[in-house]
DNA sequence: TCAGTTTCATGACACTGTTATATAACGCTG
DNA sequence: CAGCGTTATATAACAGTGTCATGAAACTGA
């Protein structure tokens, strides 16, 4: 027919929402827009004039959980001990990445769909750990080179991007069930190999 | 029509390197059943009996590639500096990582999808990481408990599995395109992470 | 030779993303 | 308030998809 009424939530609001929980239940693979726009009670049509087309969508969603994501660490509290709160930040990152895995897996694992990743390491989420390896290091705690003079990092940015690495290597190989052990034990091993890892924002 | 005569290439051979090449340049996502039969000289039903579907293909086109990676990781030569073999090896993964960037993605990045992964940590390529660990660490190369008798690792067996993560993640991170640098600059980068990762190797 | 099994071509089914068309609702301008 | 352009959305069609049932040809082993 045409455009009923707009709701209380908007139509948009609507198909962001079923979308994510439909990546986050199995995946972008498995988000089909027909089934999407459903349980949004619109149609495909809604999805390419609000967004452009399933890609988009998934774009959008991905951005949504990189706020999301933003906001669980920056939640994560400052205590007098930076690397205790260095170690906080870090289990945070996993609890978040294993809570809905299919999620993480699509924020962080795409490459070459034409997705522009929000997440570069000059982005807030990142410098959200760089500053807390800055207070570790006892560094400044913002970046004081120029803005944009280089796309290089300072060295707490270096140090920052390799504990990420870990962090997500980790996660990552966990995802697919390469790391042995029941659920307790993994968690403990992630915790240690990050105390471990000191060696790593040295070099 | 009905069964042809076998040629000397095989189908399900045929079938497979269509199946290796297409995601290789475009990913799983891409891969559809009816263009790899077409370019194989058959049909979707071949796949049905030779494999059981497209997810057991893709599972297939798995299996043969961590064939291909266990070779290129077991063809790193020893020297008489087991560090810098260790090196040399993790510089063998990036390279076959960075080389087939989809492929590798499908190899180590699937979750959930019912495939059921070839590669544990008791699997023959995990196992050459394993030993160039121990030759490293001074230990046996080979792990000298009991078979089976626990899920958990050995000394060697963690420090690998914290090695392997650590350089997975770096790729998984520069595929994704969220490191800086030049490919110059990250290649070094990388090789300096993996020489700063001697503390992993021993909490 | 002859049953039994495997391979695979054909065709149908339901589903997919995308797009063209048409129309209803909104935002602006006068 | 009237009119107009823009946007949002329903409908419907198109080409493509994975899967499966059917059946026939080719292999296999006794």
């Amino acid at each position: 027919m045409a455009r009923p009424r707009t709701h209380d939530e908007t139509v948009r609001t609507r198909l962001l929402e079923e979308a994510s929980q439909v990546i986050a239940d199995s995946g972008a693979q498995g988000l089909s827009l027909r089934s999407v726009a459903r349980s949004s009670h619109t149609t495909t049509a809604a999805v390419y004039s609000l967004f452009g087309g399933r890609e988009a969508l998934i774009q959008a969603v991905v951005e949504e959980g990189f706020r999301r994501f933003g906001a669980v660490l920056a939640a994560v509290e400052h205590t007098d001990d930076p690397g205790a709160d260095l170690l906080a930040l870090g289990m945070a990152y996993r609890e978040f990445a294993l809570a809905d895995p299919h999620f993480y897996r699509v924020m962080f694992e795409s490459l070459g769909d034409g997705l522009s990743r929000p997440e570069t390491p000059a982005s807030p989420t990142f410098q959200v750990l760089r500053a807390a390896v800055a207070r570790a290091m006892g560094l400044p705690q913002d970046d004081s080179r120029e803005p944009g003079s280089s796309p290089d990092l300072d060295p707490a940015g270096r140090a920052a991007l390799r504990l990420w690495a870990l962090a997500h290597g980790l996660i990552s190989l966990e995802l697919t069930g390469l790391v042995p052990g029941d659920a307790d034990a993994r968690r403990r091993d992630y915790a240690a190999t990050l105390r471990a890892a000191r060696g790593l924002v040295a070099g």
